[in-house]
DNA sequence: CTGAAAGCGCTTACAG
DNA sequence: CTGAAAGCGCTTACAG
């Protein structure tokens, strides 16, 4: 690089442009107040040095300045999937606790709109300069950002993108694609005439999320080219209803002997493979999502064949992270970020354990 | 946390001790010079209220303080494996430069064991504050280890690690377990009847790596456990001659019909790869190591069906972070460092490519 | 609109 | 052994 140029610091440029360091302080950061004339002049000046400052001291001199985050994600127990994002916000809040960020999280019930819209609906009583969103609920998201654009203030998105919308950047992965690699890891172990099981969650509040959709269209997408001539059969389990679910289940098996393989959409992959493993089904083989506890001891057990993971941790510390780099430093991070699609056997499950962000 | 105690200063510690705050300071950074009372007390008071320093104006304090590191790896020509280790090292260089910290790479030939030597010969002649080692050479590792131990030079391994050493850190993989996802890959997508080939490159300066010998063991371990009942056969591979390669692989291929799996323990699976492709031997699944150029290309084309990576470039990133945080902040990382062991299919290759910290 | 001065929390000579 | 003072590069009132 420009290494003569690699020092400069404020006070050079005002030589240079015989003004104060005041003076260039208000044109670097647009605070106004500056006759256009002096303007030119240190701007000018700023571009041919290539003017980097110092974060260090910028950061030390603005240390009393107070910013305030909102990260807004769904509500979880423990052991659930929101749980992860949620260890990712609060790692980077730790982080960032020294340069005054202080970040409070709000919970909506995922399955459940209106929660989200009253959330949204009282964000702004107080000041914020930053927020954090799970874009679980589309129109309400647009709604929310609309509202952020109009004010001013910058937000991130995590889970899944949403077009059009003026965010600072989103953090999250392809959902269609992990859908097309749970198929591939699910075809490599089975005859392309086995029968497949696809299950669902059924709730009541909301319908699929976009995520599960995604990956269900890359799922049979890749079916499809790959000559898959079995059967896919569906089943709808509840979400905490064990009974019922087994019932199901045993009905479905019993009734199609040829399903070797299943898969399901989201985090709950433990509910198909407790029933797996209860019933000693080891033949089928079973593919999911998520390294939720649940789901990690049955891959470990070898009665989930692979789990698919797409580093929640990181989605919620790197949205936080690029909050605060837009706020402290003015740095901007990519618009699109897309995590890795993590394949997990039970051979290589620990490393990940460890090392999530 | 102790909130209370969240912002107290050098002045505040001070003044609560009745001295001046060079003297916190002597205490802090056990400069000496200080009466063992005058340390009492302070060292009493820091440890009461859980003194953090501001890190910021710690190091605009200093910030006319330089440090010189040293990264010794193994040449590379584009596209091979080390350079990844070496992009790694670059990004936290250029992230690091603002610190005033330098870092110079030194090149030895990963097949000759004295140009390693002769490296460590000059290494302390200038002055260094830290350096990251490849420990290809494990002998000569440790010689250099004692000798930056009796200089009091911090220094940590990449790549794999060496007990008995003082390394502030080491950042890596456990090969073996490396070893053994590679054999689970393959045995998912072959019967156990099927025979296998394991390939190795010979070179005259050097043995097998130990990377190579525990990937090895690993795979060797998983067929065994899993009671593979195929053969396994080897052949002998040269790293720039193709002619001879086609001939061995003719060979050994028309002799063995049966050979269905193929394995090589390093990054040149390519050679494999290219092989099979110019043959039109689609139905061999092919299993090898590392994301570079020529090994992506063919798994994008399903040749390779499937690599394992262990993010060098983190390895390279993360050794340098470590040993500058020690030097700027005092902070030390975890002694040992294991990378994640990532599976790479076609479907999520992408998705790595511009991921890869 | 402009500049001089104080301050952020630490480290670094320096005088005693 | 100890302390007062200057300085790191930037931001923030404040006076004009």
């Amino acid at each position: 690089m420009d290494k003569e140029f690699s020092n400069i610091r404020i006070v050079d440029i005002a030589k240079m442009a015989g003004v104060s360091v005041g003076t260039v302080d208000r044109v670097i950061h647009n605070r106004g107040r500056v006759s256009e004339e002096n303007r030119k002049k240190v701007q000018a000046i700023l571009e041919m040095v290539h003017y980097q400052p110092n974060l260090m001291a910028r950061s030390l001199a603005a240390s009393k300045k107070q910013y305030h985050l909102l990260a807004v994600t769904p509500s979880f127990v423990q052991g659930e999937y929101w749980e992860a994002i949620s260890e990712g916000i609060d790692k980077a809040a730790s982080e960032m606790e020294s340069y005054n960020i202080t970040i409070t999280k709000l919970f909506f019930d995922q399955y459940n709109n209106k929660t989200f819209d009253d959330i949204i609906r009282n964000l702004l009583h107080e000041k914020v300069d930053g927020v954090l969103i799970a874009t679980l609920f589309t129109d309400s998201v647009i709604r929310l950002s609309q509202e952020l654009d109009r004010n001013e203030i910058p937000y991130v998105y995590v889970d899944s993108n949403i077009g059009g919308q003026h965010q600072l950047a989103y953090f999250g992965t392809e959902s269609y694609d992990a859908g097309v690699i749970a198929a591939r890891l699910l075809m490599d172990r089975l005859s392309s005439s086995s029968d497949i099981l696809m299950a669902r969650i059924i709730h009541s509040g909301k319908n699929d999320s976009n995520q599960g959709k995604n990956r269900r269209e890359g799922f049979c997408h890749y079916l499809t080219q790959t000559g898959f001539n079995g059967n896919l059969h569906e089943v709808e389990l509840k979400i905490n209803d064990s009974v019922y679910n087994f019932m199901k289940l045993d009905e479905i098996f019993e009734a199609n002997p040829n399903i070797n393989g299943a898969v399901i959409f989201n985090s709950t992959c433990y509910i198909l493979g407790n029933y797996l493993k209860a019933r000693g089904m080891q033949s089928v083989k079973l593919v999911g999502y998520d390294l939720i506890g649940r789901n990690t001891q049955l891959l470990s057990e070898g009665v989930i064949t692979a789990l698919i993971a797409q580093r929640p941790e990181r989605q919620g510390y790197e949205g936080v992270k690029s909050l605060c780099n837009h706020l402290l430093f003015k740095q901007n991070s990519e618009k699109v970020n897309l995590m890795p699609i993590d394949i997990l056997l039970k051979e290589n499950l620990k490393y990940y354990l460890n090392n999530k962000l």
